[in-house]
Formats: structure tokens, C-alpha cells, sequence
DNA sequence: GCCAGCCTGTTG
DNA sequence: CAACAGGCTGGC
């Protein structure tokens, strides 16, 4: 579901709401979906201290440990300010759990007195909760230890965050020459060469540079791909103000819609009219996924 | 690289 | 009923 925008409203939004919080408690409902959670040491007792983003994976530092998140296609991270199947847990946490060492029995909470699809549910010591809801399981939390963030296959190949200030023209000109066979738009969605871009922003970033997504990235000029890594950072940064897109599921972690897909030129408008020139909007596959771009604006 | 697979829900 | 969906992984 989220790209680099959805999980930066994400964590904009709940970052006020969580920081400073105590872990009173933490639910799994869906065993596959955690990583390593065999033991809860580093969650409970942790105290929220931060709450950043590299590409889509959101990350949440406890101190001595990092929460690891991805959520993938449908998951939400979304903040309960009172969760009516906690009624009474979050007192009973903080009356019985403050003094006690750890490896106590919890609450019991099931997952069908939460909301549908509820993997995973941290508490909080003043009764507010982070709920994790995934409709298709993919999305994924782990528990990595702060200094050693290589524990994760995935984040430690992550290439540059596509909005930092680091990730520059010259990289993704690099980038480009090193997979010269391969279709630009494949490029722009490979994590390790940049993160954060996925679907929705490779096919609005290339139409507004007036790129063929299945151009090969070594048939691209240098001056073409400057413009289309100042084109990415632009859609991006827009994105963001706007809150992320919202045409199906994404909200962010109050609940709420973003905007962005106001602005969408070419993402899921096949056979409509081209906002530059009225020519319908074709769709074809790139890099295994579905694409959408203008024929007569991009080459 | 490509492609199936992972899941469930929605849409044509 | 089949096709498709905002992502990533692992096996050719």
C-alpha cells in the first residue's frame, strides 16, 4: 500500500501521539507477520524515543532496541486513543506490571475483540495504543537490536532515501549505467538503488519528466535523468504535503486521507485523457508490474 | 532480470 | 470466474 509519501504522513502523524510513551504490553494475533519476537524483552517496559523512516520501512526506537516496520501492500499502523476491548487492561498493566519482572502472564486480549485483521496491538502504559492491521499479512514487524541495524537483510541493502538531500542526480545516473538493460522504471523501484519510490510515484515521476517507463536506463541521457531525479524529489515532496495518496486503503495513523491522488496525471487513468495532451493514457507491463503513461508525452 | 508466491478483497 | 492491487523474497 504505502510508498515513501504514505509512510512519511504515517509517521509524522503518530510521532507527537507516541513519543515519550511506555510499552505496557504487546499483542501478536499473527505469528508469521513478526520476524523475531520469541522473546518480548526490548518492547516491554521500552519507552517510544523516536520515530523515523528510511524509504518505506518506519522505524521506532526503544532505546537499546529498534522496531522494525514494513507494511507492505495493505498494512496501516493507526493510533486508539481508547480501544473498547482494552477497557480495564491498560489499568490492570499498569497496576500489576510496574514492579513486576518480566515473563508475567498478560491480559487476555483476542484478536476478536479487536477489529478485523488486527496482527499486532502495543499498549501503552496510559491506556492509548498502536494498532498494526493488515489485510493481506504481508507487511512485516521486527524487533532489531539499535546498534546493529544489518541484523535486517532488507534495510541494510536500502539504498539512499529518495527524499534526502544525499541521494543526488549522480546517483541515480549511476544507477542507470549499472542496469543500462533494464527498463528505467525498474530502476526507480529498486530499493537498493534508491527507497522509498514504488508504483504509484515511478509512473507520475516519469510521466512528468516525459520518460518511457520501459525505456532502457542506459539509453537515457545524463541530462534526462538529472531532470527525472529532480522530477522524483518534486512528486515526492508534493506527495508529502498533500499526505500521501488515498484512492483505496491507505490512511494514515489517525485515520485519515491524503490528497495526492487529485494530482494523479497517469496512475490508474488507462484509457483516459492525457492531462498535457488528451491522448488516452495507456497501460502496459514493466517490471512486472502494471504501468501507465502517454505514448505521445513520454519517450 | 523475471516470475511465482505470499494473502485477501474488490472489480470487471 | 479471472484479473488485479500501493511490495518484497527467493529460486531460476
Amino acid at each position: 500500500m504505502p510508498e515513501l509519501p504514505e509512510v512519511e504522513t504515517i509517521r509524522r502523524s503518530l510521532l507527537p501521539l507516541i513519543s515519550g510513551k511506555r510499552i505496557a504490553a504487546f499483542y501478536s494475533f499473527t505469528p508469521e507477520v513478526f520476524s523475531n519476537f520469541s522473546t518480548r524483552a526490548g518492547l516491554e517496559g521500552a519507552v517510544v524515543q523516536g520515530l523515523s523512516r528510511h524509504g518505506k520501512y518506519l522505524l521506532a526506537e526503544l532505546g537499546d532496541s529498534v522496531l522494525m516496520i514494513h507494511l507492505r501492500m495493505t498494512g496501516k499502523l493507526l493510533y486508539e486513543d481508547q480501544l473498547p476491548g482494552l477497557d480495564g487492561i491498560s489499568e490492570r498493566l499498569r497496576t500489576s506490571r510496574a514492579n513486576e519482572p518480566s515473563g508475567m502472564a498478560l491480559p487476555c486480549l483476542r484478536a476478536e475483540d479487536l477489529p478485523p485483521h488486527t496482527r499486532a496491538l502495543i499498549v501503552f502504559t496510559d491506556g492509548s495504543a498502536l494498532r498494526f492491521q493488515d489485510i493481506r499479512r504481508f507487511g512485516r514487524l521486527k524487533l532489531l537490536p539499535a546498534d546493529d541495524f544489518s541484523a535486517d537483510r532488507g534495510l541494510s541493502g536500502l539504498g539512499k532515501d529518495a527524499l534526502s538531500p544525499d541521494w543526488t542526480a549522480e546517483d541515480l545516473i549511476r544507477e542507470a549505467k549499472h542496469h543500462a538493460k533494464a527498463p528505467i522504471k525498474g530502476v526507480l523501484l529498486m530499493q537498493d538503488a534508491v527507497a522509498g519510490i514504488g508504483n504509484i510515484y515511478a509512473d507520475e515521476s516519469l510521466f512528468r519528466a516525459g520518460i518511457r517507463p520501459d525505456r532502457p536506463a542506459g539509453r537515457i541521457s545524463a541530462a534526462r535523468l538529472t531532470r527525472l531525479h529532480e522530477v522524483v524529489q518534486a512528486v515526492l515532496e508534493r506527495a508529502v504535503g498533500l499526505g500521501g495518496t488515498s484512492f483505496r486503503d491507505y490512511v494514515n495513523g489517525l485515520g485519515g486521507k491524503g490528497h495526492f491522488q487529485l494530482e494523479l496525471a497517469v496512475y490508474q487513468k488507462e484509457n483516459q485523457a492525457c492531462p498535457v495532451c488528451g491522448q488516452p493514457i495507456r497501460k502496459i507491463e514493466t517490471a512486472g508490474r502494471g504501468t501507465r503513461f502517454c505514448p505521445h508525452c513520454q519517450h
